[in-house]
RNA sequence: CGCGGGGUGGAGCAGUUGGUAGCUCGUCGGGCUCAUAACCCGAAGGUCACAGGUUCGAGUCCUGUCCCCGCUACCA
């Protein structure tokens, strides 16, 4: 931080209201901010830490359309559940706030109609994929047909699963909407796209030269978009839920979700604004102002270009200081996923580890994914906190206020004559909070936690060298020392540890009988007065035992379980249309015996064979790479479609079609006919 | 040859402008007994993904290869 700021603007990532927030969610964005927000605060600044559900969208639509409920009650469940979850955690937004507000809704229509009347939108009118059945525009992904690249008959609109290739809905064979299964019509619609062209030139100056210092997966991020060239983007959609385009033509449309879900973070702001009495404005329109988004790596492009460079069309507002965006992190080496339940859900936390919250905010700390996804394992939670939180940190609060307790009734000891050895463990006190600030400000929260940690290990084995309870036989003045400057580093991490453990440090200082000290005071040596009374030592954490986390390890191999039970009775494809048998007859579908494999250069689905079918040897191309390896292939029969058009596929023609069944989990295996039928012979 | 991030002792991570490879946890050995069988000391353990190159010297710079993750633009 070169430049001296008056206020800081914090945003967390607004968490989609369509289910609940699951550990992911807590270290990549909220735990983080969160420390950084107590640490500034703890320093007397000034913090707006804002924060809100994103309620709009078009994934919360069909979620409503298939519980049978309306979108406003969906994300009415959503918001109350997380809000609740983060204030349970802690994470101390200013406000949490929600975009389906009126406030917000007036807020987003204003800053449309003003980048509107400013013409920094261009209209532009296209033909869409449109479902007449559900009466509704189709996005890319809603649409499926068959890939004109590869003839795989499940391609998305926007791309072919199974080739890779890159595809545009109309480019599809036989396009069907996903919504109602009918093929869908072309029609005319018209949308407000933003020129982000228009803004190349000055996001190159504003981020790849003034900006060098944001965390290099932000950097390489943004400057891989930008050298590829920006495209204008349109900022308004064909749906029903959301905020209605507010000008003129607008009927029937809302706002793109990314273009109204940042503009939440300044809704946020006016509504808190609102509430303490401030002017919004300081928080969004002043130069000594710091705005910082934290946020997921899956959100860069929204909060480094597109959201800047609608601020600037805008003209009025600040721009973000720094972007600092985490990786993802992984559950027990799967991916968190919603869909599948492999999530550590919030609200399920809170019950089952009541009064745990600084357990996992610890773990998610120590282990967040700040340069690379990381991967939750429940082993590692228990470790953590057996051999850290309790063993270190713990065990020496409780060692220098038993040892108090047991020699001074529980009142802090004057301190007398000092030793180079307590000069030294006071001179590592005072020289810590500058390190862990150091490191705070670079937003390396593991490596400042780690830094808190080692005071208490400094205490630990401070004791351990003074050895105060041999000297109280013989030296009781000297142990008068010795503790008072033990439970003057207890304090210290009162302080220093309250970023990161919010309820730990309120259990310390009842503990020591203090009220909560600020981050100016981190450092000294003189927090607890001499005869001070200290209150009874209690635990600050507990042991977990094996048994706890087995069982949420059980958990998740029923998860696991129960998704393979699903995919067992998988949700079966429709029947396609039913054909005569003269279509049948045109097939012409023969035995093959695969003679060679290799992997195709360049493709990484293609995998390229030679089928033996009896008369002839074919050359025949596959997207099965992620699924078979050559050599298992080999030797194989299969069943090949052989009178199918010939298609050029990398450079390399393929003769056929090579047929697979294909599980519920995307898992291909061969139709094998038999190693009895002979090489060529037709199947009918 | 689409783009970005990553690949460092059993696990998780640091390694700044190239100069004897560090930290936490775990393991092994020892010590201590105030403390939640917690604490303290010591040791073992790495061809820094792989192959070349530049250099007196490369985890660090260059070239190529492999692997993992994400993005690829109406998926929030």
């Amino acid at each position: 931080m070169a430049k001296k700021y008056k206020r800081h603007t914090i945003t967390a990532a607004l968490p989609y209201a369509n289910g609940p927030v699951h550990i992911g969610h807590l270290a990549g964005v909220y735990v983080p901010s969160d420390i950084y927000v107590r640490y500034l605060r703890s320093k007397g600044e000034d913090v707006a830490f804002v924060c809100g559900s994103d309620e709009h969208g078009v994934a919360i639509e069909l979620r409503a359309r298939k519980e049978g409920k309306t979108p406003q009650e969906v994300v009415d469940f959503y918001h109350a559940q997380i809000k609740d979850s983060f204030k349970k955690f802690g994470i101390s937004f200013n406000i949490y706030h929600r975009t389906s507000s009126k406030l917000h809704h007036e807020t987003a229509s204003e800053f449309f109609r003003k980048l509107s009347a400013d013409k920094k939108f261009t209209e532009t009118t296209s033909e869409q994929f449109y479902d007449q059945k559900e009466g509704q525009f189709l996005a890319d992904r809603y649409i499926k047909g068959t890939c004109p690249t590869c003839s795989f008959s499940e391609a998305y609109g926007d791309q072919c699963e199974n080739c890779g290739s890159t595809l545009s809905p109309s480019e599809l064979i036989n396009p069907k909407s996903m919504l109602s299964g009918e093929a869908p019509v072309m029609k005319e619609t018209k949308h407000w796209y933003f020129p982000l062209d228009q803004y190349e030139s000055w996001l190159k100056k504003w981020i790849l030269e003034d900006h060098k210092e944001w965390k290099a997966n932000v950097y390489g991020q943004c400057k891989s978009w930008i050298d590829n060239g920006l495209k204008p983007r349109p900022m308004t959609r064909d749906l029903s839920w959301g905020i209605p385009v507010p000008v003129e033509g607008g009927e029937g449309k809302v706002l793109y979700v990314w273009f109204d879900a940042p503009i939440g973070y300044i809704s946020a702001t006016k509504e808190w604004a609102k509430q303490e009495g401030k002017n919004w404005e300081d928080y969004w329109k002043s130069e000594d102002t710091r705005l910082l988004h934290f946020i997921g790596k899956d959100n860069i492009v929204f909060h480094c270009v597109i959201f800047p460079a609608l601020l600037k069309a805008e003209g009025s507002y600040i721009l973000p200081d720094n972007v600092p965006a985490n990786e993802f992190l992984n559950l027990e080496n799967n991916k968190i996923s919603t869909s599948r339940n492999w999530a550590v859900w919030l609200h399920e936390y809170l019950e089952e580890f009541p009064n745990k919250q600084d357990v996992l905010r610890y773990t998610l700390t120590a282990n967040a994914p700040e340069t690379k996804d990381n991967d939750f394992t429940w082993k590692d939670f228990q470790a953590r906190n057996n051999n850290e939180l309790v063993a270190i940190f713990g065990n020496f609060v409780n060692r220098a206020v038993v040892l108090t307790h047991k020699y001074f009734d529980g009142k802090v000891p004057e301190r007398g004559e000092l030793y180079p050895i307590d000069e030294q463990v006071i001179a590592d006190v005072a020289a810590m909070p500058s390190k862990i600030e150091t490191a705070l400000d670079q937003f390396k929260f593991r490596e400042a936690l780690t830094l808190m940690m080692e005071l208490a290990r400094n205490g630990n084995k401070y004791l351990a060298d003074t050895e105060p309870w041999k000297l109280i036989k013989e030296d009781e003045t000297r142990v008068q020392t010795i503790l008072n400057i033990a439970l003057q580093i207890a304090s210290n991490l009162s302080i220093l540890c309250e970023p990161f453990l919010p309820f730990t440090a309120e259990r310390l200082n009842k503990i020591l009988n203090t009220p909560e000290r600020k981050w100016a005071d981190a450092g000294s040596a003189d927090l607890l007065e001499g005869r001070h009374q200290l209150n009874e030592a209690s635990l600050l954490f507990e042991k977990i035992e094996d048994g706890v986390v087995e069982k949420q390890v059980n958990k998740l191999l029923e998860t696991k379980k129960m998704n393979e039970q699903e995919n067992n009775t998988p949700e079966l494809t429709p029947l396609k249309e039913e054909i005569v048998f003269d279509d049948f007859m045109k097939m012409d579908l023969r035995v093959g015996e695969i003679k060679t494999a290799e992997s195709v250069e360049k493709s990484n689905k293609l995998l390229k064979f030679t089928v033996d079918m009896g008369l002839e040897t074919r050359t025949i191309l596959s997207g099965v790479s992620k699924h078979f390896t050559t050599d298992e292939m080999i030797g194989k029969k299969v069943v090949v479609m052989a009178n199918l058009a010939p298609r050029k596929m990398m450079g390399t023609e393929s003769q056929g079609m090579l047929l697979f069944a294909e599980n519920a989990d995307g898992k291909l295996v061969a139709v094998n006919p038999g190693q009895d039928a002979e090489n060529g012979a037709v199947i009918a």
